[in-house]
RNA sequence: GGGCAUAUAGCUCAGUUGGUUAGAGCGCUACGUUGACAUCGUAGAGGUCAGUGGUUCGAGUCCACUUAUGCCCACCA
């Protein structure tokens, strides 16, 4: 009648648009909002911080399952009036980075990092990052994401970097960072310390060799490390095994393969007197089993490994051979001297670098530590780890699924000391300053020359633990927005976040640490809730890898079918917490119902008055009088109101899948195939009312989950889509909260149903269905007329029906009840057997 | 070795606190449409809810055990 729509919804034409629209309205910012007043101005709070993407990340679908969720409440929480926050940002990556960067110069320019020196190396690193930080946050605008820009975060930037440096110092200062020599995971590769969470096991054959140190020790040890043997300070046998129990206590010095060695003989539970010969060579400095024998029973550490791999020099033969060889060379010894035993094939457990593959290498080195044991005045002489159980367990931390809290708790419990440092060059360089036997931990470096920074960075998770309130302003907020009147201190206003939407292989990496970080530093949890999604498989159920080549590309998708439908088919059919099987397959269907959208509203468009304005605050300025409704209308407004209470508290619930399929559900069944097809038979204004009022709260529902789509179909019903007659600023659809579940008339809609399939199928197949099928009655007006021919009932349809009401009561063919209110003329062969009428006035 | 999860239609999965005849999407079959709709509509086939036992008036749902698969943690010196 009016405007026309082309029959396809194109994505491409719409969507850049749109963001930048979006963006350019500044309504991503709260602070926005209040000032153009599309909220109050003490409105609730509702702050999500983006997990950082890796800058050496490209987005993947993970990436996007974490924007769609997130996004969706976000946007909820923005249109129910709340100063609803995401922080966007990007991770340094500290390792990750530095290894591609290191992969690409060696690759470019045949030169190690070293070649160049650090500064040089940085500099290529920054400029590295410049441009894939571009990257990623372009592709992060391509999702559609409704994050607030003007609070863009970096872990390392400037502002991060003091707030980096205030944490070291504080934390210091408080006692919960200690420098120690303790033994660490290292990476050979990386050079550089990992953390214990940072090291992967794989399975891999070994050889399991049994021997004798020397000719007059008497007895054999097992090992699969014979050169660590080197390091020996101990041997370890269970206490209660009978064939040891005399030496236990006894020091027996013994020359192995021409190294001396003294042994002392200890016992210890942990030995299992089954396995091996039931006796343990123990090298406290590269073992983390051994070195806490070594703690308990006060041996000497000796270490033999350096940090290149390679054996120590000056020891026997061994010395700066790398530590395969000296494994070949010590076996051949062994053999020569007829103390080898047994040379067993065995799998074992290796430890690798989680970056990069390589064997770990347990060894003692000097490094800085989080104490999570130590009690902390700060925390009311409780340790981080105390604490930080405490919230959890307290349920002040609600995690989605509730079973990883449980995964949580474990971890926490058996937590270790963090070690922090790591000897890299990208990163958070540590704020400590030596001078000679004198040490500086501050902010800036101490006045008075011959100082020098210690040469470590920190571990990328210490800045990223931080995340939450380091995007706020920690520890500068309030001095640093004391000078703008206008603006609110972010921290004390944002703070603790609502939400984390995050990975579950990430709650021992990420999520423990923020939580203690941010008990220490605000005194506060960091988030409320904790929603945990699953991996994003391929269609048969095997993580996508580049090396498998069957990874599905967000962007590829996103040009292809659109966002909406991208994002649509991450959160249907998927649950918190478990994985999901994605295929290009399951994204062109939700292209299509985006397409049935487009096509709901092309076709309330074309055929009704378009654009009854939908008024900014959810007032719609017509009023629908029940009075005048119909059966029909009724039974749509009903559904439709109960339709938005569901998806409230689903939404409320976490319960996206949920709430999307009943969207699809009413969308499709309720209010496109029975509504949509009812309204042709009755072009009223009343109907164009319901029919419009139902459209535009229907987008509204959909916002959240499709946004660009219906965005774009609010704009063409004729809102500005300038201003503050964005629907993503409109008001969510509103409800009452106590009616029961079910429409009050569903019964009787079954009704309408069956008419409507009726009449479908007459139209369909110009024959009168079998009797069986047709269980109601139409009529309209008081005259009422019996069809029995299929032409009059065609005839009847396309002719002259203006308003054609339908009254449930007249036949209820259901549960073998009649109420004849029928009209005196109308004949029933029986009541299961109801034929279909149209009445004409 | 410890822990967690999953097992429901051919496929991917829902199923809230136990309550009529177990649902959706896709796929499949038949018929019909292509004047809102890369369609759409109508009808239909398809399930011993992994197995066994138990609690209950009533179990896909709760309990125990068993089987299969996946993951996490620890670790074999």
């Amino acid at each position: 009648m009016n405007k026309e729509l082309p029959k396809v919804y194109d994505p491409q034409k719409y969507e850049d648009d749109i963001y930048k629209k979006w963006e350019d309205s500044g309504f991503f910012n709260p602070d926005v909002c209040v000032d153009k007043g599309v909220c109050e101005k003490d409105a609730e709070t509702y702050t999500i911080v983006l997990p950082p993407p890796n800058i050496t990340d490209k987005l993947h679908l993970g990436h996007v399952v974490m924007v769609a969720i997130s996004d969706i409440l976000i946007r909820y929480n923005r249109m129910n009036g709340k100063r609803a926050l995401w922080i966007p940002g990007t991770d340094h990556a500290a390792i990750a980075t530095q290894n591609v960067v290191e992969k690409k110069i060696l690759k470019e320019q045949k030169k190690s990092r070293h070649d160049l020196g650090r500064e040089k190396f940085l500099d290529e690193v920054n400029k590295f990052v410049k441009e894939t930080q571009a990257t990623i946050i372009h592709q992060l605008k391509k999702t559609g994401a409704s994050l607030d820009w003007s609070r863009e975060a970096f872990t390392l930037d400037e502002q991060r970097q003091k707030a980096v440096k205030q944490m070291f110092v504080d934390m210091y200062e408080a006692g919960a960072i200690y420098q120690g020599h303790r033994i660490v995971n290292w990476c050979p590769r990386c050079q550089s310390t990992l953390a214990d969470d940072e090291v992967e096991h794989k399975e891999q054959d070994a050889k399991f060799y049994t021997f004798k140190y020397s000719k007059d020790f008497p007895f054999a040890i097992s090992t699969t490390r014979p050169e660590t043997k080197l390091g020996d300070t101990a041997v370890a046998v269970n206490p209660d095994d009978k064939r040891y129990k005399k030496y236990i206590g006894q020091e027996l010095e013994v020359n192995f393969c021409g190294m001396p060695l003294k042994l002392k003989i200890i016992a210890d539970d942990n030995v299992d007197s089954e396995f091996g010969t039931g006796a343990l060579g123990v090298t406290p400095a590269h073992s983390m089993v051994d070195y806490e024998m070594a703690q308990k029973n006060n041996l000497e550490i000796k270490k033999v490994i350096d940090e290149q791999g390679k054996i120590i020099e000056g020891l026997s033969e061994f010395g700066g051979k790398r530590v395969k060889e000296a494994r070949k060379m010590i076996i051949e010894k062994l053999t020569e001297q007829n103390l080898l035993e047994k040379e067993e094939d065995i799998k074992n457990n290796l430890a690798i670098c989680y970056r990069c593959g390589t064997a770990i290498e347990p060894l003692t080195s000097k490094q800085w530590f989080v104490s999570v044991d130590k009690k902390l005045k700060k925390l009311g002489n409780k340790s981080l780890k105390e604490k930080a159980i405490e919230v959890a367990k307290k349920g002040e931390i609600n995690f989605v699924p509730e079973r990883f809290s449980k995964r949580y708790l474990d971890w926490m419990e058996n937590l270790h000391d963090w070690c922090i440092s790591r000897q890299i060059w990208f990163g958070h360089q540590i704020p400590v300053w030596y001078k000679g036997d004198e040490i500086y931990v501050g902010a800036e470096k101490p006045s008075g020359a011959g100082w020098t920074q210690d040469e470590d960075v920190l571990d990328t998770w210490f800045s990223s633990g931080m995340w939450t309130f380091s995007t706020l302003g920690w520890p500068f907020s309030a001095k640093a927005m004391a000078g703008k009147p206008n603006k609110t201190d972010d921290l004390k206003t944002y703070h603790p976040t609502q939400v984390l939407e995050t990975g579950y292989e990430i709650i021992t990496l990420w999520v423990s640490r923020m939580i203690m970080m941010s008990l220490f530093a605000v005194d506060q949890i960091p988030f409320e809730n904790v929603y945990l999604h699953g991996m994003v498989l391929d269609a048969k159920g095997k993580k996508m890898s580049k090396s498998k080549g069957n990874g599905i590309d967000p962007l590829e998708m996103i040009e292809k079918y659109g966002t909406d439908a991208v994002r649509m088919s991450l959160i249907i059919n998927n649950t918190p917490g478990n994985d999901m099987k994605m295929s290009e397959q399951k994204i062109a269907e939700f292209r299509n119902f985006a397409n049935k959208l487009w096509n709901i509203a092309r076709y309330a468009i074309t055929n009704y008055e378009p654009c009854l304005p939908a008024g900014r605050l959810g007032i719609t300025n017509y009023k629908i009088e029940r009075s005048e409704c119909t059966l029909a209308d009724r039974w749509i407004l009903d559904k439709m109101h109960n339709l938005v209470k569901e998806v409230t508290q689903d939404i409320e619930e976490f319960k996206f899948s949920q709430a999307g399929e009943m969207l699809r559900d009413f969308t499709w069944n309720d209010f496109a195939d029975w509504y949509l097809e009812i309204s042709k038979f009755e072009k009223t204004e009343n109907k164009n009312k319901i029919l419009m009022k139902v459209l535009q709260d229907l987008l509204k529902l959909w916002h959240p989950f499709m946004p660009f789509v219906t965005e774009a179909i609010w704009g063409e019903l004729g809102n500005d889509v300038s201003n503050k007659e964005f629907l993503m600023v409109n008001s969510w659809p509103t409800f009452v909260k106590d009616t029961a579940g079910k429409p009050e008339n569903e019964k009787d809609f079954d009704l309408v149903r069956d008419i409507i399939t009726a009449i479908r199928q007459i139209k369909s197949t110009n024959k009168i269905p079998p009797k069986e099928k047709i269980k109601a009655v139409i009529y309209a007006g008081d005259k009422v007329e019996l069809i029995e021919s299929q032409a009059e009932l065609i005839k009847s349809l396309r002719t002259g029906v203006e308003e054609l009401e339908i009254k449930p009561s007249l036949a209820d063919g259901r549960a073998g009840k009649e109420k004849s209110e029928a009209p005196a003329d109308a004949k029933f062969s029986k009541i299961d057997d109801i034929k279909i009428y149209i009445l004409k006035n």
